[in-house]
DNA sequence: CTGAAAGCGCTTACAG
DNA sequence: CTGAAAGCGCTTACAG
């Protein structure tokens, strides 16, 4: 007996290895296609008999109804696409994950992909996904000119964009409070006596970046605390600029900062390491709220976004747009909720 | 002047709004089908004065090349699936990263999807990637009987199945040493002093968790150590019945353990949380590693996987799989590393 | 250099 | 209850 045919025997460049298709069904039952294609989809007006002889030909070849042809056909991919910055980032999997519910609810596929905080990937990604004509779009931008998306928007692709505004068009978008919510936090830190807080966050560009900057400063004009340069970095969020920062804070000569303010979630956790470091106790909140946090010792004061909410919304808006129930575009917000667990009731160390 | 109008002036049923198409194309630049078609592709052997009128026409139409037409005709369809446990569980954050890097590196779009640990779901979901023509399948199954890829198989389509095994199929695997893994850190706390070391695991039905128990037996074998079946508990991951589960263990009137070991980072999670409440010193070794698990008091000892090795590796020989370089089903398995941090080095409370 | 015809595998709109 | 024809928007294989 010979060995068991295997991968080897397949074609690989052929057509899917020459699947069978609704005609092959249909030859082998003695049927004609369209008959076929009534038993495939569960449409009425098929008799007993002749159903059973067609379900028998499709498992006898192992048909299974090919969806590019029906999507080519009915003009609806039942798809959608997400595009986020990035695929590992703790803060999207939660978001992801909402969003494939609701994509699951109506009965849709999700197709993902990371923009890497590159304007040019992520319009070269969502063309993509245009071309592939999913039903809808949900974007966490890294650029900000978005008129690239203009014929696809007239063309009905529904589109909604998440954590952060489109740039130069207009269209939904749910985010969350950046600004009342950094507000709030720094305003937690001058509450509890500090008046010297730094700020480390992500690149200016980036639209909650600057919206939790404005935020600081709000808090700290509304206490009537001047505002020293020093105590502000934005950049790229890498372990090793963000711990420069936060080493320069703490070192300042005239004015060393008492707390910090951290931008995100990742900023967070590199600081968290440079305090721990230090002798000194350093008042910390952090944006977005991250594992453990409260297991750490002291806890650390966040202030949380809901990431699943953010997807959840988002999607079901797009949903609604993809119905005919939500015609004009709107700006959603999401409140934050300072979460208190120590680091940022710490007194100020002088 | 009118309102600008918006999205209420498409039609919502319609296809995508009466998109343009290469026939449209064509008419307004006076030309034939099929020199669109070869500017559209960049094909050769078109007057620049030709593609000039091409190209005016695709813009002033907005124009996109259909891609579900294209994939229909060209029998391959540029896009890989990756069905997954749960896209919010920070382990498959890295995993999807590699993934989708890979099926970047080769201009194939990543479709994601969660099982949410139910064998149905799963085989649903494989089974619509199946007939959206994925070139490939990437999966980590949740059920323990993948007969139904059969005819997939022999059809043609990729599949690596990735950290377990498929089952009564024969398909590529890439999976991590979960026995070697788990034999080792469980090793390391005998090699501290423990004896009565417990194990908190997931479904034994879950092939990860069975070969971490058989891991953590053996070393217990090998020391000559007998295991009391009050040390072992296997289930669900949720919290409750992870802090019963260690609450139990540690409380046993006769052989309350000194040491635990938890079978992934789920459960490790919890059982930090129980620990911290214990006055008791209580070594942990976890399978997986954690953020911030340096940061803790103790530090966590872990055995990581590499989690991103895990995606890359499975996609770069579902490619190979693709290219016809790899023909035969095999079984690649990846080394884990134990890092010591503290947790596994606490020497028996008694 | 350019284009008309056939076909990918389905669904739609009809007719019997 | 059943099926033949046309068509979705492209690419392929040819012919000029």
């Amino acid at each position: 007996m010979p060995d068991t045919p295997r991968r080897a025997d397949r074609l690989p460049g052929s057509r899917y290895g020459n699947r069978p298709t609704m005609k092959d069904v249909a030859a082998r039952a003695g049927v004609g296609l369209k008959t076929v294609s009534r038993v495939v989809n569960g449409e009425p007006g098929v008799t007993p008999e002749t159903e059973r002889r067609v379900q028998e030909a499709i498992d006898a070849l192992g048909f299974r109804r090919n969806d590019s042809a029906r999507v080519l056909r009915k003009g609806r991919t039942a798809s959608i696409g997400l595009v986020l910055e990035d695929l590992a980032d703790p803060f999207y999997g939660p978001l992801s994950r909402a969003v494939e519910e609701v994509a699951r609810a109506h009965g849709a596929l999700l197709i993902n992909g990371s923009s890497a905080e590159d304007p040019d990937r992520e319009r070269e990604l969502v063309l993509a996904l245009c071309a592939r004509r999913v039903d809808g779009l949900l974007v966490i931008p890294a650029g900000d000119d978005h008129r690239y998306l203009e014929p696809e928007l007239r063309a009905g692709v529904a589109t909604v964009f998440v954590d952060r505004p489109a740039g130069r068009i207009d269209a939904d978008v749910v985010v969350s409070d950046n600004f009342g919510g950094a507000r709030d936090g720094v305003a937690h830190l001058i509450a509890h006596g500090h008046r010297r807080i730094g700020f480390i966050g992500d690149m200016p560009r980036i639209h909650t970046a600057a919206e939790r900057l404005r935020g600081y400063r709000a808090a700290m004009e509304d206490a009537g605390i001047p505002v020293k340069d020093s105590w502000m970095s934005l950049g790229v969020t890498g372990p090793e600029r963000v711990r420069r920062a936060a080493e320069e804070m703490l070192a300042d000569p005239h004015h060393p900062v008492t707390a910090i303010f951290t931008g995100n979630n990742r900023v967070t956790v590199t600081v968290i390491r440079v305090l721990a470091e230090h002798t000194r106790r350093v008042a910390l909140v952090g944006f977005d709220d991250i594992e453990l946090a409260d297991l750490l010792r002291p806890g650390v004061t966040v202030v949380a976004q809901d990431a699943a909410a953010l997807g959840r919304t988002a999607a079901e808006r797009l949903f609604r747009q993809l119905d005919g129930t939500l015609l004009v575009p709107e700006r959603v917000e999401l409140p934050t909720r300072l979460i208190t667990r120590g680091s940022g009731e710490l007194p100020p160390a002088d």
